[in-house]
DNA sequence: CGAAAAGTAAACCGATCTGTTTACATAACG
DNA sequence: CGTTATGTAAACAGATCGGTTTACTTTTCG
């Protein structure tokens, strides 16, 4: 295993467990995930914080391509990409796959504690609302920067709705609002 | 100071700590800031998670009754009360006092590792969802049950955006979205 | 082959955490 | 006054944490 993979693989399991178990999971639960030992976990991190903020860049680099070849792939009409954006988390967070965004998370666990972290996650985030904005654009909607923050508080709110309650429905009512917008696009 | 009061008091101080310094906040922080000692801390409160589902169920009780008053002092109309509720919350998040719902970060905190919180994480979020139902009702929707669930994304969706932005502006957006529904109440 | 690199396992460090206990001071109250 | 409850301060227990180091084994590669 060469040096790259051995490194992708540390960030691979490291990335599954704080994901569902949150970022106060010991070191000691990646090493024994993974398979190695702590003086190589340190060979390839310097501390457990860089770890994390390069897994949020990691999150960043690979999810957001990943996201929009999927809504590209569902949807063909440029015009629906914005709703199928919606679908596929929706779809995701439904199979279980799915549990929020991890740089959100990060950012708020390290807001004001670690600033390469917190640099990660808005980088992020500052992607996402591009993706987003492409999406909005796409629609034909004529003011696509107030329907894009329209967007992100609606898929912001969905996200966090639907971890709260442990439901997919908000994401339903999300996807309701937005046609009801992109409908009457005046407010 | 009676037994009341002093149960009070830790519950205060505690109450500060960690809904702005988070949950991993040790107890002698708080031990310190309430000005007892640890055995006396422990008389109180037979363990620290104990504490903390104590400290969502006084979120709950406290927190529902004052937001609902605040409401009814800044907008006599009924019908204007739903709109009401989210410029009280931005306010207070604009002022720098509010950081977040106390009880949605408890139960993303204990998911899975702790029902006694995640019990009374739901329980506030079922009174928030009264709440925000009541206010529905009043604004003379059609369909106030839609619109529940709306306004409950629009809420969440709000308050997460602005903490991670920290930024107020997601509050404008959310509103700007309501009464975009109240006017055309037909998705 | 044989040296260098990279690995493991485990001890170890110092700090921190929740929670208990001991020793002592203080205040209430008959 | 003396007893009892209540408090503090601090030591202590046992665990876990992030991180380092040591001793030894395996792999890589000229």
């Amino acid at each position: 295993m060469s040096k790259m993979q051995k490194k992708q693989d540390i960030i691979d399991h490291a990335f599954e467990l704080f994901y569902d178990q949150g970022f106060n999971t010991g070191v000691d639960a990646i090493m024994a995930d993974t398979g190695i030992s702590k003086r190589t976990l340190y060979k390839y991190f310097p501390s457990k914080e860089v770890l994390i903020a390069e897994l949020v860049e990691h999150y960043r680099v690979n999810v957001i391509p990943l996201l929009r070849a999927e809504v590209e792939r569902v949807s063909p009409d440029p015009k629906g990409r914005l709703i199928a954006l919606f679908d596929v988390r929706q779809a995701k967070f439904t199979e279980g796959c799915f549990r929020g965004c991890f740089a959100v998370s990060a950012k708020l666990e390290y807001a004001c504690r670690n600033a390469q972290i917190e640099a990660a996650s808005e980088a992020m985030m500052a992607d996402m609302n591009g993706l987003m904005r492409a999406f909005c654009e796409m629609t034909g909607h004529p003011d696509p920067d107030t329907l894009t923050a329209q967007a992100m508080v609606l898929f912001n709110g969905a996200v966090v709705a639907a971890q709260a309650s442990r439901s997919a429905k908000p994401f339903d009512t999300a996807k309701g609002i937005l046609r009801v917008l992109l409908s009457f696009p005046l407010p």
